[in-house]
DNA sequence: CTGTTAGCGCTTTCAA
DNA sequence: TTGAAAGCGCTAACAG
């Protein structure tokens, strides 16, 4: 490996004159500059910044702690805080938990050990002592996507309450009552916060409270198909489902086929998140739209800030708008089955 | 920050001791073994991982270099990396080039400065110098599902050749005989070596040149797009398409429909690469599957073997299968269509 | 079994 | 404008 000291030899002069031509500090007389510019590029030296960041306790890398990449909101989210963070010079360790709060704990603490200037982190559920050891070692961070209660950090998200909101009150517009809606665990914000939505709306609306029903199960193909199956056996069964996320929408669309129920006729099916473009029909699925990339830029953006000059004193929530998108999955009560 | 010396203080023993502690190396009593434990709990101490780094000149990290990890392929294969690279307890670094070869040396830079112990690279079409470079500095990397021609290093990807032959020799099969294909870049290997299997097929079927054509954009939505509206304007038409990509498929999906062609009715489309699980019809699109999980874990195996003990004199060509699956969306040529 | 010394590659501090 | 010394936090090598 060639070092500074390389350099500095091979120029004719000391570590630190090449130290101060790397980084353009200090003055230094043009003639020297040329002279370590030659010798540098002459050995291909390149900087260790792994010994600059032992002095400078800044290593511009930044941890991107996710439950599952392969999540196309995730994905983009992830590209979002890539784009950011590259803009700034850092770099970006990303992370899967698969949901699981052991791993998320042992991720956050082999961050901590890199020295990572900062975390976005997409909570799982047994969080609490990942955020109490990232504040105790006073690491910058961010949540993502999902808030954690009673905590006060900063936090980019959706607004996941009002989008589910949204997203009910338009089946209710078309005549649907009996609405199931189906969660993922119980135990993360956005899940619960969708379905606290769905709630406000099915109240608003005057329904029974037996006619609405969430079936709590996991955000995964797998638990949309079984929240959808436990759905459909209710008796009477619902006119239409509410996914609370894009694998949960997957799923329950599965079981409603495999039902042999169609869609909007027999069931409508609505779904938080939007699907990755395709091929295949035109997109059919009434969606509530989240700024997946977005959050990922304001996310690194307000870690950026905090790493910069500390940013505000009080903790941001900063809430995105969802967006509504009408397709064809969602389709008015057909009356025979309100028998 | 609390360091190794503070433990030591605390313990009352000397830092050696303590880092001895900390790594299970050399023989310690089981008194000041625990003393030291404790000392550790009691300040929350956790060893930093750049000092480490800067003795031991390894980071048990890696650096995965891809083109855009919005892409369902690369997510799949981002994902098999980081698994594997985190049972070897590695942390993965991940960088989006767009194909822009400025980026891809840029970001070779940036992983080598970072010290990074390996780079997993797709590389784009302006490679050499990058990987030059990674040579000359002796960073172990693999590259990914590309080749990179006259340059012998190790190779993870799929029989592109092959599996493009297999998905042509399919239309043939299927009576179609004015095929075209849509290419992505010319200077890309996964690409060429797509519409090299698609040439094959077509000679050894005794077909005339001037019946097929490959059109050449790039891998992406829009590219697609314009390459099928190209392949369209021929007269005569085409009965079949061929995407090399899945975005490809995407944009020439999108071209076929707005010609008003009915797909397999009018017109075939095949493509390489699946789609992501999504709601709607079934699955209709005949592809060619790539293992793109396997493909991550195998590249981050091999990489992980020249970080052990560095692995087989010769670079490794690994070649993974890939899979063809018949779907609806290529049917039979239709005759009227023939004349 | 434990400690001391030296040094990884770089930059901060102070002196020249 | 340049350099020497010290030290970031850790561990290898040697000594005791």
């Amino acid at each position: 490996m060639i070092t500074i000291a390389d350099v500095a030899k091979r120029a004719g002069v000391s570590k630190m004159t090449v130290s101060r031509v790397i980084n353009g500090s200090g003055y230094i007389s043009q003639e020297t500059r040329a002279r370590v510019e030659q010798a540098i590029d002459e050995l291909g030296y390149i900087p260790n910044t792994l010994a600059r960041s032992l002095r400078y306790k800044r290593t511009k890398t930044l941890g991107l702690i996710l439950t599952d990449i392969t999540n196309p909101f995730f994905t983009t989210l992830a590209r979002g805080v890539e784009d950011i963070a590259s803009e700034h010079g850092f770099s970006v360790i990303f992370c899967n938990t698969d949901e699981s709060p052991e791993e998320e704990e042992r991720y956050v603490h082999v961050l901590t050990q890199k020295q990572v200037d900062g975390v976005l982190l997409v909570p799982t559920a047994g969080t609490p002592e990942s955020i109490a050891f990232l504040e105790n070692r006073s690491v910058p961070f961010v949540l993502l996507d999902r808030r954690v209660p009673d905590v006060y950090v900063d936090v980019v998200r959706c607004d996941s309450e009002q989008g589910a909101y949204d997203l009910v009150r338009h089946l209710l517009a078309l005549g649907h009552k009996r609405i199931a809606a189906l969660g993922g665990s119980a135990l993360i914000t956005s899940s619960t916060d969708r379905v606290a939505g769905y709630r406000r709306a099915m109240i608003e609306a005057g329904l029974e409270r037996e006619t609405f029903r969430a079936h709590f199960t996991s955000f995964t193909i797998e638990g949309g198909y079984q929240g959808a199956q436990s759905a459909l056996r209710v008796d009477p069964r619902p006119t239409a489902l509410f996914a609370t996320n894009n694998f949960i929408a997957i799923g329950a669309f599965r079981a409603v086929r495999e039902a042999g129920l169609i869609i909007p006729d027999d069931l409508s099916l609505v779904s938080f998140d939007d699907m990755p473009p395709a091929v295949g029909i035109e997109p059919f699925l009434t969606i509530v739209e989240q700024p997946a990339y977005e959050m990922g830029r304001r996310a690194t953006q307000v870690l950026m800030q905090r790493l910069d000059d500390g940013g505000p004193n009080r903790p941001q929530d900063i809430v995105l708008p969802t967006r509504l998108i009408i397709r064809s999955s969602s389709g008015p009560v057909v009356q025979s089955h309100e028998l």
